[in-house]
RNA sequence: GGCUGGAUGGCAGAGUGGUUAUGCAGCGGACUGCAACUCCGUUCACGCCGGUUCGAUUCCGACUCCAGCCUCCA
């Protein structure tokens, strides 16, 4: 099996191989937990995800990590107004966000680091690169020097003149040149901080990942993802710093960046005002869904938001339905092809998740054989197929109810089943006008009729 | 202004130097008491202008437009 990749890095999609064989290292940008997250946030989480299910596949050992950024100025101002403490507010907000992925049908990584809980590793790698000659302490604030790196730029490709030109930040006086940026700050009494060499204080937002990834994955990782708006500054930054503590080795092999969504022509994000939260969507519809739609288009590309919603319900009932079709009384879902070998996946699915993480044909792929689940007609081939397609639906993280979970619902409605039988003793009486109206009744309640050779079944609309 | 990516049928969205993407929707037919489901068939496409080529949506160049980043951001 053959995965291709496109690295920032390199501009490039190139053939994965991680530096261990057999094991690779991930490790994802999380959120910033001031606030409840929107669908936007979830791109990353649901598509990473199934990243690393197709990288279990192939490789023995796959070591996942994803964090949460729980000490920001933002957060601050949140529990500010929300009366909370702060670290109250970021917990709560932590906890609505692992729910909201949950809910996406996202597994948890294996390591889920706070920044709050790695200030001793950021302090040690701050007074590296400060004994190396990369950083400087002014003002009680720790600075990278950026002028001290000469790969400054190489990941988001841009020189330092042209930073130069663009520049809207206001520059603090304290700094050696405009581009440095913060590692270390100080903490004024109200807010949280700790002790360290430069007073009591708290980090810059791009140490902690830098410091994370050193203490839980090594000084050099295979994988680094996260949504394109990090490449820069804060991915150049994660790179500059952790590049001079090695010694001038990247510490990243295959950077990976998720193109944004876009809602109303313009990127969804808080600042627009065009934010529509997890939380509000799972209330009208299910994760599956929303899960559905995020992986209708290939990863790196923007997504546009406005109908992907009611394209993704048909188009998953579509996947559903055939599932009920081939229903020989298993009650496997996908779940159950968690821990298969690769002979089990079809190949059209795996091809096209090797192939840069194609989702949209791998969905292509899923379609075909929901098609040729219908079409044949002996047994086999139909258990053959519904196999694979479960299979697949593991890979993706779809088809993970029975179908008739997916389309009726946990409730076991007798109401319903007692109508239809009232409904199917007035077909048999010839007595259509009144099967129509139980039929209508049930309609306007969501529940819609389909007869089949063995008789009636339902399922829930809207 | 600089850098990056994009422009595909009603919508969403892949891909390819010549042959069906896929899904949702539409249309015609089969099935049905009528529907729904399903099946069969089918309409609608590659921003604009040049170039390369036997042939370009696909390669090259210019142009127009859009989005992202250059400030926090998935």
């Amino acid at each position: 099996m053959e995965i291709t990749l496109h690295n920032t890095q390199t501009g490039q999609r190139e053939r994965f191989e991680p530096l261990v064989p057999g094991e690779v290292s991930i490790y994802v940008c999380g959120p910033t937990v001031y606030d409840l997250q929107h669908i936007g946030n979830g791109r990353p989480a649901v598509v990473f995800d199934v990243l690393v299910r197709l990288l279990r596949l192939e490789y023995a050992k796959v070591t996942y990590v994803r964090n949460i950024t729980d000490v920001d100025d933002k957060i601050n101002a949140a529990a500010l107004e929300s009366g909370e403490s702060i670290a109250e507010h970021a917990e709560r907000y932590a906890a609505e966000y692992l729910e909201d992925v949950a809910a996406l049908g996202v597994m948890p990584p294996d390591v889920e680091p706070r920044a709050t809980g790695h200030i001793e590793p950021i302090i040690a790698m701050i007074e590296k690169l400060i004994g190396i000659g990369h950083a400087y302490e002014a003002e009680g604030h720790v600075l990278f020097h950026v002028p001290s790196d000469p790969q400054y730029g190489t990941l988001s490709r841009r020189s330092l003149e042209e930073m130069r030109d663009g520049a809207r930040v206001e520059v603090a006086p304290y700094k050696k040149d405009p581009k440095d940026f913060v590692l270390w700050k100080p903490s004024t009494p109200e807010l949280p901080g700790w002790d360290s060499p430069w007073g009591r204080g708290r980090p810059g937002w791009h140490i902690e990942c830098s410091a994370m990834i050193r203490t839980h994955l090594g000084p050099v990782i295979d994988i680094h993802g996260g949504g394109s708006d990090l490449a820069f500054p804060h991915h150049e930054n994660e790179s500059a710093q952790s590049r001079c503590v090695n010694g001038g080795t990247a510490s990243v092999r295959y950077w990976l960046h998720n193109g944004m969504l876009t809602f109303g022509g313009a990127k969804m994000a808080k600042s627009v005002g065009n934010v529509v939260t997890i939380r509000d969507l799972l209330e009208r519809h299910d994760g599956e869904v929303l899960r559905y739609a995020l992986l209708s288009g290939h990863y790196r590309q923007e997504l546009q938001w406005g109908e992907s919603l009611a394209h993704a319900q048909g188009s998953l009932d579509s996947l559903y339905g055939a599932l009920r079709d081939a229903d020989d009384g298993d009650n496997d879902t996908a779940a159950s092809y968690s821990s298969a070998g690769v002979d089990a996946f079809p190949k059209a699915v795996l091809d096209a998740l090797c192939a840069d993480l194609n989702t949209p044909r791998a969905l292509a792929a899923m379609h075909a054989l929901a098609a040729d689940i219908r079409r044949a007609d002996d047994a086999d081939t139909v258990r053959s197929l519904r196999s694979s397609l479960l299979a697949g639906g593991w890979l993706l993280g779809l088809l993970t109810k029975s179908p008739s979970e997916h389309f009726q619902g946990l409730s076991d409605d007798a109401t319903v089943e007692h109508r239809i039988a009232e409904r199917n003793a007035a077909r048999a009486a010839k007595d259509f006008a009144l099967a129509d109206a139980i039929r209508d009744e049930l309609a306007a309640e969501g529940v819609q009729l389909e007869d089949t050779a063995g008789g009636t079944r339902w399922r829930r609309t809207g």
